[in-house]
DNA sequence: CTAATCCTTGTAGTAGCTACAGGGTCAAGA
DNA sequence: TCTTGACCCTGTAGCTACTACAAGGATTAG
């Protein structure tokens, strides 16, 4: 174990990340396998620090597992081209927009309707009228 | 089986409902157990079909499972208060207005973010800057 | 030396479905 | 009547992204 080298509870703490998500996430191969001590102990160094930080802003911006691989096979392959992140940056972007518009429909009609409840004790109610209905 | 009665398989079909999801629905016990033939072929009715339609309505609405199940227990109960059904609605769009919000977030740093690409085959990338840096 | 705190592994749980496999049932046509 | 094909039954496993536990070993502080 090197001077620099810290355990998976100490990366946790270091990143903010579960410490069994660090485990997830080498299982999920986004981390890499660490060294080893003897012991079985992991062993984390400063690559791994930035790596995890790489991974946890992804997942921030809502990147799947699956797209933050997509990245890190790039950066992996010393191959990162400015345009091909992008095209998987706006294929993201375009998604959350897509989710973003979709919610906002629900809240809409939602709004609409509960707003058009009288908040009153009696049992005429537009959204259970409105959820039998089907109208949206 | 009385004239009206119709197999899971044609419940799916008038509703549009995935017929695994039917089965799936009646053991989270928001569909209530269907009458049996001998054969154990479930048999639903328009009582069946009308509650649903409520739950397809819920959950495209975003409403979970749970909730859904609050709901149709003031259903059931007969005890509709629209002041009780406006609390739950409530409650929701709460949740899916704080979703909104987040997401909105998301896009908004990846929008500036991937604007900032330069669209060339080159490996400096302002995407997997910000992915390191942590800049949010 | 001991007790507390870490670490290891594998596994199971969460939500809301969806999709099988391996069988039984049913209706229509030859 | 027999057969074929389309349905239905059950139980279980898979999906995403974790999170939490149990049972045991390692390490460290006092």
């Amino acid at each position: 174990m090197t001077v620099a080298d810290i355990t998976r509870g100490q990366l946790a703490k270091r990143t903010g990340c579960n410490a069994e998500t660090i485990r997830y996430y080498e299982k999920t191969g986004i981390m890499p396998d660490p060294r080893r001590a003897d012991s079985g102990y992991r062993y984390y160094d400063e690559n791994h620090v930035r790596r995890l930080h790489f991974v946890m802003q992804s997942r921030k911006l809502g990147f799947s597992i699956e797209e933050i691989r997509s990245l890190l096979d790039l950066v992996d392959r010393r191959a990162v081209s400015c345009s091909e992140v992008e095209k998987l940056g706006r294929a993201h972007l375009h998604m959350v927009r897509k989710k973003i518009k979709d919610l906002k429909q629900m809240a809409d009609v939602l709004g609409r309707t509960v707003s058009a409840c009288s908040g009153e004790d009696v049992p005429e109610c537009p959204l259970i009228e409105t959820l039998f209905g089907g109208v949206a």
